[in-house]
DNA sequence: TAATGTGAAAACCTTCACAGCT
DNA sequence: AGCTGTGAAGGTTTTCACATTA
């Protein structure tokens, strides 16, 4: 008990959860801008989401609107940013240093939202000893050791298709619950562990579908 | 007329071309395996995925399998790629030539799957005239010209988010019907053009949730 | 026997519509 | 007057379960 908040006791939707952050870029970026309040229409029109949508899913977690005015923008994005856990920093390890692990090492985008590189690993001898950003790179057999010393939240894969499944296996092995994936491949792991897929391939494949699908209003 | 395959002529829900990309996948590396029939419970086995979800998924589609024995493993897989519309190349243009865009251009994951970056645009005259890869950046001004010039299908966003919907809305004005956004931003783009968003916070940010929660089992 | 293809049932998610608060 | 929060309605997606076929 005391780990959900607000409105009621219903099982909160994955759905929901993934909107979430969107709801709070959003928010930020109108915060940003001197926006102090916000109805959910105009939050909506923004998201190309229904009012009755945001409304909903935030009815999840809480009361956060004044009725006849609308959201408080700041409070609101604190709310949400409390409910991701994005109230603290956490900690990944990149898995793997080619040329994507490296670029993942150097991308400016995580350091802002909380998120800390702060292990690196390779299988690969020649890599190990080696400093990209300002982690130095490990073997993967210390995998086990350095994730209870380094305090890692979430490990980042970033191997060749090939190996991913196992080194997938080795974090799982190692205790880690949370993994984002960038090989192309459909990972296994137990329920408890969560993952997610950044592939832009996949992307492009769904969209060839509707480009093919097109232009068929012409004669 | 003639376009849809099979089955019938129920309109096929979205969530469903968004899985078969990752069927295409589990397949092609079955059939490189050696594998020569296969049934929708091993299949649903290696994606974690319902045997029943795979049978109504490939359903719509055509009637591909044989009672009582499976799927033929390559004919499946060339079925699908048809059905996305992957029996042939496509032409995509990157935009933005910052750290990002370049990785994008010298990712060696597009090319093998039928994407080719065959362009590259950039505002900032410095990069204009530069080679990345084997594509000359070209003024983000040419865009227009450009995209009818080499046929582009798809765009590839890679600017920084402060400028992304601006260029979002140029594309859009070029009569490109396909993005795929590596901005952090949630796109604004009229119904008939399609946007995948590649964003690897969103991803992060939706797992402390659950990391977050998490170990509340033990009191 | 073994596994597909598919209507029907169940589960899930979104939208509606309005009471209630500011 | 305006907009939230929310039960109930509506719609969509998943799962079930079985007739059918190899």
């Amino acid at each position: 008990m005391s780990t959900a908040a607000g409105g009621g006791s219903v099982p909160i939707p994955e759905v929901v959860i993934v909107r979430l952050p969107l709801y709070v870029r959003v928010l930020t970026q109108l915060r940003d801008g001197g926006t102090e309040v916000v109805s959910s229409r105009e939050l909506g029109t923004r998201l190309g989401v229904t009012p009755a949508q945001i409304r909903k899913d935030l009815s999840y977690f809480g009361r956060f609107g004044k009725q006849g005015r609308g959201y408080n923008v700041s409070f609101l994005v604190g709310e949400l940013r409390r409910v991701l856990g994005l109230d603290r920093e956490w900690n990944t390890a990149v898995i793997g240093v080619g040329r994507l692990g490296r670029a993942i090492i150097n991308y400016p985008g995580f350091e802002p939202e909380g998120f800390r590189v702060v292990a690196a690993f390779d299988a690969d001898p020649d890599q190990v000893g080696r400093h990209f950003g300002n982690v130095r790179v490990r073997s993967t057999s210390d995998l086990d050791r350095a994730i209870v010393d380094e305090a890692i939240d979430i490990a980042i894969v970033a191997v060749p298709a090939a190996e991913a499944q196992d080194v997938i296996d080795s974090l799982v092995k190692c205790g880690i619950k949370a993994i984002l994936n960038y090989a192309p491949i459909a990972p296994q792991v137990p329920d408890e562990v969560k993952v997610r897929n950044i592939d832009p391939v996949l992307g492009l494949q769904t969209m060839t579908y509707h480009l093919k699908t097109m232009g068929s209003d012409r004669t």
